[in-house]
DNA sequence: ACATAAAACGAACGTTCGTACTATTGTGCA
DNA sequence: TGCACAATAGTACGAACGTTCGTTTTATGT
């Protein structure tokens, strides 16, 4: 079917547009201006805003484990690959995957507040994704390549963090260092642990 | 003047309404409803919405300054000064001081990708909220309390990191342990870098 | 108390929002 | 090649948006 490979483009396109102005300033119009359809014809595709903004969603959660995490499995497990999932984090921010800085850090301070499907829908993915992060963590531990000394939801609320805070400052003050001083504190803490 | 208090219970409700909702969320219509007052009466008081979030935006700083920072200000400067700071960002989250979640780190992550006044004005106020920070923690070597082994402006993008990591966590994830786990990277990071 | 200015109101503007219909075009299989 | 239906366009809707206007109400100062 041609409908698939149109709501494969609109999806594309309104990843870009929330990543710029959030899933509420997304609308409907304005995406069917910049694809050149008719608002009834883009529409027809979703049924709802609603629906369009969690199919959004879950586009973006595509090209965000393409960029982020698909890579880092290819390194060996442990701390290989935590170092990996590290280091594609932040080249993901640097690259700027989305246009408007990390989708799912907007999309949680945005819906942090808003009770509903869509926020339902953010909470999911941030759970898985900071599940896989945790996850990481234990397997490093269970290598024999990381301490044991740390729980790995504590190490993997920090790293979250920083990432977190790499794109707040190399988004909104424009800091150019914010990439490298995330680098630094990532470094500084997993090496602290690193076993021999 | 009556207009001036009018104007600072409108800013007060502006506040917690945008802090929910985000402040291109916040709408003239829906504050008047909820203030009881007539649209026209309302806007009156900013001359157009994009005045509006700009006052308010002034408007949480006041708030916020009132709840991290001036508390922090009677507790004798360096380490203590610092640790405080701290405490009191987590307290602030906790206490929910905005109903829905931090104001600034929402309005970072809104804006950061929409050039114009308001952007402009809440990188004005993080670049400041991030140099206070940095400062604190230059004082606290100053006075010998923390090591020089790491640059003010490192230590103040790690902690700022933990503070909107436990954000996230508390207000999207509702992680109970959120704060706990901000604090525990938080003394961790400070007791390593603590003279004697 | 009264004159004057400040503050709040109510109604309307043009625009855009999401959504509901019907009509037209296009695509893919018999 | 033509038929069936999926895909897109067109039009219209009520509601809400930010904003403007003229009027009315409420405070303020003498």
């Amino acid at each position: 079917m041609k409908g698939a490979r149109t709501r494969q483009s609109i999806l594309q396109k309104a990843i870009d547009l929330a990543s710029l102005d959030g899933l509420e300033g997304l609308t409907i119009g304005r995406l069917a201006d910049e694809l050149k359809m008719s608002k009834s014809g883009l529409f027809a595709h979703f049924g709802s805003k609603e629906e369009l903004q969690i199919a959004t969603i879950d586009a973006a959660s595509q090209r965000y484990i393409s960029a982020v995490f698909r890579p880092a499995l290819s390194v060996p497990r442990g701390y290989p690959r935590l170092m990996a999932i590290c280091h594609s984090w932040l080249e993901y921010v640097r690259s700027q995957v989305f246009p408007g800085g990390c989708f799912f850090a907007a999309a949680s301070f945005e819906f942090d507040g808003r009770p509903g499907p869509v926020r339902d829908r953010v909470v999911t993915l941030m759970d898985e994704w900071i599940g896989a992060l945790e996850k990481a963590v234990a397997m490093a531990q269970d290598e024999g390549h990381l301490s044991r000394s740390v729980e790995p939801a504590q190490l993997a609320f920090e790293l979250n963090a920083l990432f977190f805070g790499a794109n707040f400052s190399y988004y909104l003050r424009s800091d150019e260092k914010a990439i490298e001083r995330a680098q630094i504190a990532i470094e500084a803490r997993l090496g602290a642990l690193l076993i021999q």
